[in-house]
DNA sequence: GTCTATAAACCGATAGAC
DNA sequence: GTCTATCGGTTTATAGAC
């Protein structure tokens, strides 16, 4: 399959360089790795398997990729991506956040795959030599840090409740967020994320 | 190596039965399976690796377990009598609960390998064909119960927070319990489960 | 750029000697 | 009860034809 007027959005400088052969492809194979990684992991996700669900032979894969763990670089990347695009901008009213949060919350309910990809993939990356252990514990540090001048944001305003700090507030909205998502994947009908979430946010900032 | 007197402690009518044969190296599979379990995963780890940790052959494992997945049950069994050992019983004085939680919390600081061991298995299990998701959903319901209780015993003697309940205040402190220790897990420096913890049952109990 | 064929290692599990 | 040897299948990754 030639590169397509698409393609040239992912790799506009074609036929040269490294990443220049064909973007499509490349997209497509991290789609199905994302579909891959998100039933098996990382770790028990094979590439042979990646292969099939792109339709391809399983020795393209490796064609576009020097090795299994640069797929998971861009499975990751390509997720990125995506996140930032449905989080949106943070809202300029301080008072609007919790709001905001819950919307991606909600939003999240549609995506169970890739609930699923981060909560196995954060779990096997804790282990010492996994190759996405750097990637999480640099995603978990630069969550913590943006949750931490949101909710200093409120605190300036006095939207936090007595007792309350920015750092508080971070750390654990970010845990319980993560501790839900997983009860709801075990059992959807037992856990409701976003209403849960919306208490914690509500029992840590100033309420009526 | 032929039955000890520590053996007949978990297999007394010794040459009887299913699982007569010899407890000690079974005792020992478990805990090299435990330990393999807690770096791979279920499916990404393997019965030879778990061989080689208990100093056996390849084919030992599979005469004291009949596959793979009997194992991991043997596994999961085994960490939840020695969890209950932790855990004590639940106090009678229920404004001593929180603090009992805590002692457990602390605990686990000391026992990363278990926290990282059901961390991996219990996002493994959320997917559905996977031999432990019975298990999983089946323990995530328990504790939501256990923890429901032992909550209700304070919302009785008026000791919850205004507007909490026992079972947000089960949901909150399960959730937010798994989540921290993710996190602490991907950077220990970076986050105190007990001292966060503790926070989170501050201000979902009535405080001074 | 895509394929078939295959290497080399490892997987879970079994057979059978001792 | 423990072993060696091995089965059939799968893994990641490569070689080479087209």
């Amino acid at each position: 399959m030639p590169p397509t007027e698409d393609a040239r959005t992912y790799a506009p400088s074609r036929p040269r360089g490294p990443y220049a052969k064909s973007a499509v492809t490349r997209q497509r194979i991290i789609e199905a790795a994302t579909a891959v990684f998100s039933v098996h992991g990382y770790l028990a996700g094979s590439t042979t398997e990646i292969a099939e669900r792109a339709g391809l032979s399983g020795a393209q894969v490796f064609y576009y990729f020097p090795d299994k763990t640069a797929i998971l670089q861009a499975v990751l990347a390509n997720r990125d991506r995506i996140a930032d695009e449905i989080a949106g901008p943070i809202p300029e009213n301080a008072a609007e956040i919790p709001e905001a949060i819950l919307r991606i919350a909600r939003n999240n309910e549609s995506a169970p795959g890739f609930i699923r990809l981060y909560s196995i993939l954060v779990a096997e990356a804790s282990s010492p030599e996994h190759p996405g252990k750097e990637y999480f514990r640099d995603r978990y540090r630069r969550l913590r840090m943006r949750f931490d001048s949101v909710f200093a944001a409120m605190e300036k305003q006095g939207l936090l409740a007595p007792g309350v700090d920015s750092t508080y507030a971070a750390t654990s909205t970010l845990a319980i967020w993560d501790g839900l998502q997983l009860q709801w994947l075990l059992e959807p009908e037992a856990v409701n994320v976003a209403s849960q979430l919306g208490r914690h946010l509500g029992l840590i900032t100033r309420s009526a």
